[in-house]
DNA sequence: ATCCTCCCCTAC
DNA sequence: TAAGGTAGGGGAGGAT
C-alpha cells in the first residue's frame, strides 16, 4: 500500500499542471501592525472525505477498526476541547502575532516515503495535482518564531500524528514559517481532522508571544464517493497499525485536546458530502443538475468567460495588443544599438498595488487600512477563490488563489468585494498610457504590470522618473503603484517587489549580488513550486545557493536552457531586451470549471461552443491557424466530487493534436476537426472535467488567403496541368499523415478551407457556398472514383480513407481491392479505425454528409486517374 | 541535428 | 454555491 502509494504520488508529482501561487511572503514587510481581533492562534483541518487508492488491495478484513476508532477519537476529543477553551479565554487577553497561511490539500496519497514527505514541507497553494485522493497534509503557521515555540504537537482526528515532522523554515524577510506535516486519520463521519499546538516558550505577556497557539487550519481533500468507502478502509488499516506504534510513546507525554471548529470542518463537510448522504452505498451523483455548470446553463460557455477573472486576464494581452496595434510588433523588438555601446541599461519595471482591490475601493477611503479582497463569493463557507488581497488582508496571510472560506478563517472581518473588469480594463488604459507617454519602449507584461527601457531617456533620471511616473498613475486612476528600477529585467522586477506596496526601489548593478545573496530562490520569476523543491532537495535554497552549482550541472539537472536560466539568474543576470513582443504563436480556450457531461450530445454542444469562441478569437486576432490541439481534463479513477464548487478537482491532462495542410478560422472546420480530436480519447464523458482547444503555427489571416487562392483545389488536385512540384506537396503531404495517427484526420477536416472549383470530371455534382468576402468560396466536387490515383489513395492514412471511403459509399474499398488485386484486403485498413469503430464512423459519416459532402473528397480527388 | 507531439512549468 | 484562463518556454522522447 504505501509502496504504491508513494509511487503514485510521486508521478502525481511530476504531472503537476497547475498552481495558483499566492505571491509568496514578499521580503517587504508592509505592515507590522498588530491585529487586535485576531483570535484564532491555531488551526485545523478537517476534512470529510474517505479516500480511494489505486491499491489492488480491495478487501478489508479490518472492518471493526471504523468503531475503534471513532470511540477512541471522541475520547480524545472531549479532552481537546475541554481544554481548548481554557486556552483561548488566555488567548484573549493576548495580542497576537501569528498570522496563518491557509494550505489547500486536496488529498493525495497516504506518504510514506521519504520524498513525499518532503514534497510536502514547504507548499503552499494548490496540490491537487500533486497529491491525489488522500488526506495527508501538513499546517503552515506564519509569524511564528521558532525561537518561541516550546513545544508542538499535532493531531489527528483526536490522536496524535504519527511520526510529526516539524520544520522551520524562514522566508524572505524576517518572517518565520513553521510547518507541521502529519498524516492525517479519518475518524467518525469521515470527518478526517487535524489540528497543531504550539506552546509558547517565553513569557506570554512578552510583545510577540503567544499563548497556547494553536493552528487551526481545514484539510481538504477531494470529496469521498460512496463507491471509495471500500478503499478507503484499507487505508484506514494501514495508519491505525502505525497510529497504534506510535500512541503510546505519545500518550505518555501526556495528550493535548484538540479543539474543533465545528463550522469549520462541518463546512467542507457539507459541502462535499451533502450529495451522498442519501445514499452512502450507490454511486455518488445525484440527480440535481447544478445551475452553474455544463449542466444547468446552455449558454454556460459564455457566462463562464464573463465572470471569470483568469479569463480577463489571460486575453487582457489581446485587447491590449488591438489597442496599441503600432506597439505590439516589428518596430521596437530590440534594441541592440544601445547593448553595442558601452551605456548602461536602465530598467523600469512597473507593477499596480493589489490590482483588483485597489481599483474597486479607490472610491472608498475608508476601506484603506481594513483587510479587504476581491472574490466572486463571501460564502465563508465557499470555495471561491480571492482574486486579489490588499495589504491589511495579506497580513492576516491572506492571498491570491485561496478560498474564501480559508481567507475568512483567517480574518472574519475581512471585506469581500465583487470584481468590476470594466474598471480593471479603464484603470488599465490610463496606466499605458501614461507609460507609452513617458517611455517609447514598453513592454506589457500584463493588465497591471510592465517593463520600460528608459536607458534612451539619458536627461532623466530613472528613479526619478519612476516617481513621476508612480505620482502620474496614482492622480490618474485613484491607485497606487510600485517601481523597480536596475539594470535589466531580473533585477528591476525582484525591485518591485521589495518596493511594494506603494513604493519603489532601485538596486544598484553593484549591490545585485549582496541582493541576490540571501533572496530565496522562489522569489526569482521562474521558479515555481516545482523547480523551487527540486532544488531544495539539493539543499539550495537562496540564490546564493544557487550559485555554488556549477552551470554543467544545473543544465544536466534541469535542461540546457532552465539550467542557464538558474544559472543566470542566481547571478543577476538577465539578457532579455524589453519589448520583444513577438506576434502570438497560438490562440486557444479552455474551462475547467462547471465542467460535466451526460451524455455525448452534451459533449458535442460544449465543443461547438468552444469551437465557436476558439474561431471568434481567431477572427479577432486577424489569425488563422493549422494545428490543432483539444486538452481533456479527465476525473482519476478514485477522484470523488473535487473540493472546489465545480472544480475539476483531481485530473489526469490528456491531449491530442492534428496538423492540417491549410491555416483555417472557420468553425466548421475548427468543429470537424474537433469532432475528430475528440474521437481520440476514448473517454468516458461523465469523466470530463475540463476541455480546451488551441490552435498553434498560426498566418495571418491575409496571408493565408493568398496561399488559399494559389492552392486552389483545381490547381491543386485535379488539372491535368498542374505543376509537378504541387502535386508534390499533396502528396508529400498525405505522406507525413500516413502513420501519424494524432493527424490522421486532420485532413478529412480541413478540406473545407480549400478553395474549390468545379472540375469538369465532377461526379456528384457542385457545392457552392459564398461567405461573401469572396476569398473564401467553396465550390466542391469530387472526381470520378475511376479517376482516383489508387496510389495515392493506398498511402492515405487510415482514417481518412475511411472517411474517403464514406463519400464513396464504401466503393472505394473495393476499388483498392481490385488494384492490390488482393481479395481480403479490407481487413487491412479496417484495422487502422479507431477502437470505436461504429460511433466513429457514424460520426465521420455525418460530418461528411452533412456539412460537406465534397470537402473529404477533395482531396482524393486529386489524384488523378493513373 | 532538427522537427514534432505531448506534455509540464510558470506568470499574471 | 461560483465562474480553476491563457500563452510562452521548454523538456523528453520518437521520427526523420
Ligand atoms: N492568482 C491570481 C493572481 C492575480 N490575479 C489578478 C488579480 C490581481 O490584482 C491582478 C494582478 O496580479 P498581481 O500579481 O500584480 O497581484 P496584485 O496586483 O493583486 O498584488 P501586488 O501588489 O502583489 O502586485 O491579477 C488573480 O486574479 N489571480
Ligand atoms: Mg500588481
Ligand atoms: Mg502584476
Amino acid at each position: 500500500m504505501s509502496m504504491d502509494s508513494s509511487r503514485s504520488a510521486n508521478s502525481t508529482l511530476q504531472n503537476s499542471k497547475r498552481s495558483f501561487n499566492s505571491n509568496s511572503s514578499s521580503s517587504n514587510s508592509y505592515s507590522k501592525k498588530k491585529k487586535s481581533n485576531q483570535k484564532t492562534l491555531g488551526m485545523a483541518w478537517g476534512a470529510n472525505s474517505l479516500s480511494s487508492s489505486r491499491s489492488s488491495f480491495r478487501s478489508s478484513p479490518f472492518s471493526d477498526f471504523g468503531s475503534y476508532m471513532i470511540e477512541k477519537n471522541r475520547k480524545l476529543q472531549n479532552q481537546f476541547d475541554a481544554e481548548a477553551s481554557n486556552s483561548s479565554q488566555a488567548d484573549s487577553s493576548k495580542k497576537p502575532i501569528f498570522h496563518g497561511v491557509s494550505i489547500f490539500v486536496d488529498g493525495f496519497t497516504v506518504p510514506s516515503s521519504q520524498e513525499l514527505r518532503q514534497y510536502m514541507l514547504n507548499y503552499g497553494g494548490r496540490f491537487e495535482n500533486y497529491f491525489s485522493r488522500h488526506r495527508v497534509t501538513h499546517i503552515i503557521c506564519s509569524n511564528l518564531p521558532d525561537s518561541k515555540i516550546k513545544n508542538r504537537r499535532s493531531f489527528s482526528g483526536g490522536l496524535p500524528v504519527v511520526k510529526p515532522t516539524w520544520v522551520l523554515d524562514s522566508v524572505a524577510g524576517n518572517r518565520l514559517l513553521s510547518w507541521v506535516p502529519y498524516q492525517l486519520e479519518q475518524f467518525a463521519n469521515n470527518q478526517p481532522t487535524l489540528s497543531a499546538f504550539f506552546t509558547p516558550k517565553s513569557n506570554p505577556a512578552d510583545e510577540g508571544a503567544f499563548t497556547n497557539a494553536i493552528c487551526e487550519v481545514k484539510l481538504e481533500t477531494d470529496g469521498p464517493s460512496a463507491s471509495n468507502s471500500e478503499e478507503s478502509q484499507k487505508v484506514k488499516v494501514v495508519e491505525l497499525s502505525n497510529l497504534d506504534e506510535d500512541d503510546k510513546s505519545i500518550e505518555n507525554n501526556g495528550l493535548q485536546p484538540c479543539p474543533e471548529q465545528p463550522s469549520v470542518s462541518v463546512s467542507s463537510h457539507c459541502f462535499d458530502n451533502h450529495s451522498i448522504k442519501g445514499s452512502p452505498r450507490s454511486i455518488a451523483i445525484g440527480p440535481l443538475k447544478p445551475q452553474n455548470s455544463t449542466l444547468g446553463d446552455p449558454n454556460f460557455v459564455e457566462n463562464y468567460f464573463k465572470n471569470s477573472r483568469l479569463h480577463f486576464i489571460g486575453t487582457w494581452k489581446n485587447r491590449y495588443r488591438k489597442r496599441f496595434p503600432c506597439l505590439s510588433n516589428g518596430g521596437m523588438t530590440s534594441h541592440s544599438d544601445v547593448l553595442a555601446g558601452t551605456q548602461k541599461t536602465s530598467i523600469i519595471h512597473i507593477d499596480m498595488d493589489c490590482f483588483f482591490v485597489s481599483v474597486v475601493i479607490r472610491s472608498h477611503p475608508e476601506l484603506y487600512d481594513k483587510p479587504v479582497a476581491v472574490c466572486h463569493s463571501d460564502n465563508p463557507k465557499g470555495t471561491a477563490e480571492i482574486s486579489s488581497a490588499n495589504y491589511p488582508a495579506r497580513d492576516y496571510g491572506i492571498r491570491a488563489g485561496m478560498f474564501v472560506r480559508d481567507a475568512k478563517a483567517l480574518c472574519p472581518q475581512l471585506i469581500i468585494l465583487p470584481y468590476n473588469f470594466e474598471a480593471y480594463e479603464e484603470v488599465a488604459d490610463q496606466f499605458y498610457n501614461i507609460l507609452h507617454k513617458h517611455c517609447k519602449r514598453v513592454q506589457a507584461v500584463s493588465c497591471d504590470e510592465a517593463f520600460l527601457d528608459v536607458t534612451d531617456l539619458e536627461g532623466k533620471d530613472p528613479q526619478l522618473l519612476a516617481s513621476a511616473i508612480r505620482k502620474e498613475i496614482c492622480k490618474a486612476t485613484g491607485c497606487t503603484a510600485s517601481a523597480g528600477i536596475a539594470e535589466n529585467m531580473l533585477m528591476a522586477r525582484l525591485a518591485t517587489r521589495t518596493a511594494k506596496p506603494n513604493g519603489q526601489c532601485y538596486i544598484h548593478p553593484e549591490r545585485v549580488d549582496e541582493y541576490l545573496d540571501q533572496l530565496q530562490i522562489k522569489a526569482l520569476p521562474g521558479i515555481g513550486h516545482v523547480l523551487e523543491e527540486k532544488l531544495k532537495n539539493k539543499n539550495v535554497r537562496t540564490c546564493g545557493q544557487l550559485r555554488m552549482i556549477s552551470k554543467d550541472s544545473l543544465q544536466k539537472d534541469f535542461g540546457i536552457k532552465t539550467g542557464e536560466m538558474l544559472w543566470n539568474y542566481s547571478r543577476g543576470v538577465d539578457n532579455r531586451l524589453v519589448g520583444m513582443i513577438q506576434e502570438s504563436k497560438s490562440v486557444g480556450a479552455e474551462v475547467n470549471w462547471g465542467v460535466r457531461f451526460r451524455d455525448l450530445q452534451d459533449t458535442q454542444h460544449f465543443l461547438l461552443d468552444l469551437c465557436k469562441e476558439v474561431s471568434l478569437r481567431l477572427q479577432g486576432c486577424g489569425v488563422q491557424g493549422r494545428t490543432f490541439t483539444l486538452k481533456i481534463k479527465r476525473r482519476r479513477k478514485d477522484a470523488g466530487e473535487p473540493v472546489k464548487y465545480m472544480g475539476c478537482g483531481d485530473c489526469e491532462n490528456l491531449s491530442h493534436s492534428t496538423t492540417v495542410p491549410l491555416a483555417t478560422d472557420d468553425v466548421e472546420v475548427l468543429q470537424r476537426i474537433t469532432k475528430q480530436l475528440f474521437g481520440f480519447f476514448h473517454i468516458d464523458v461523465k469523466d470530463i472535467r475540463g476541455v480546451g482547444l488551441q490552435v498553434s503555427r498560426l498566418e495571418s489571416a491575409n496571408t493565408a488567403r493568398q496561399v488559399l487562392e494559389r492552392n486552389s483545389m483545381k490547381s491543386w488536385l485535379t488539372s491535368a496541368s498542374a505543376s509537378s512540384k504541387e502535386r508534390l506537396d499533396i502528396n508529400s503531404i498525405a505522406k507525413e499523415r500516413v502513420g501519424k495517427d494524432s493527424e490522421v484526420k486532420s485532413m478529412a477536416g480541413n478540406l473545407k478551407s480549400f478553395h474549390f472549383t468545379p472540375v469538369e470530371n465532377s461526379v456528384h455534382g457542385t457545392n457552392n457556398t459564398s461567405n461573401g468576402e469572396g476569398c473564401s468560396n467553396q465550390i466542391s466536387s469530387v472526381p470520378l472514383l475511376c479517376h482516383l490515383d489508387m496510389g495515392v489513395v493506398e498511402s492515405l492514412p487510415s482514417e481518412l480513407l475511411s472517411e474517403l471511403n464514406e463519400i464513396y459509399g464504401g466503393k472505394l474499398v473495393d476499388l483498392i481491392a481490385k488494384s492490390k488485386g488482393q481479395s481480403e484486403n479490407n481487413t487491412g485498413y479496417l484495422c487502422f479505425l479507431p477502437p470505436e469503430p461504429s460511433k466513429v464512423a457514424v460520426e465521420q459519416a455525418e460530418i461528411s454528409c452533412n456539412s460537406n459532402p465534397f470537402s473529404l473528397s477533395g482531396t482524393a480527388v486529386e489524384m488523378k486517374a493513373k
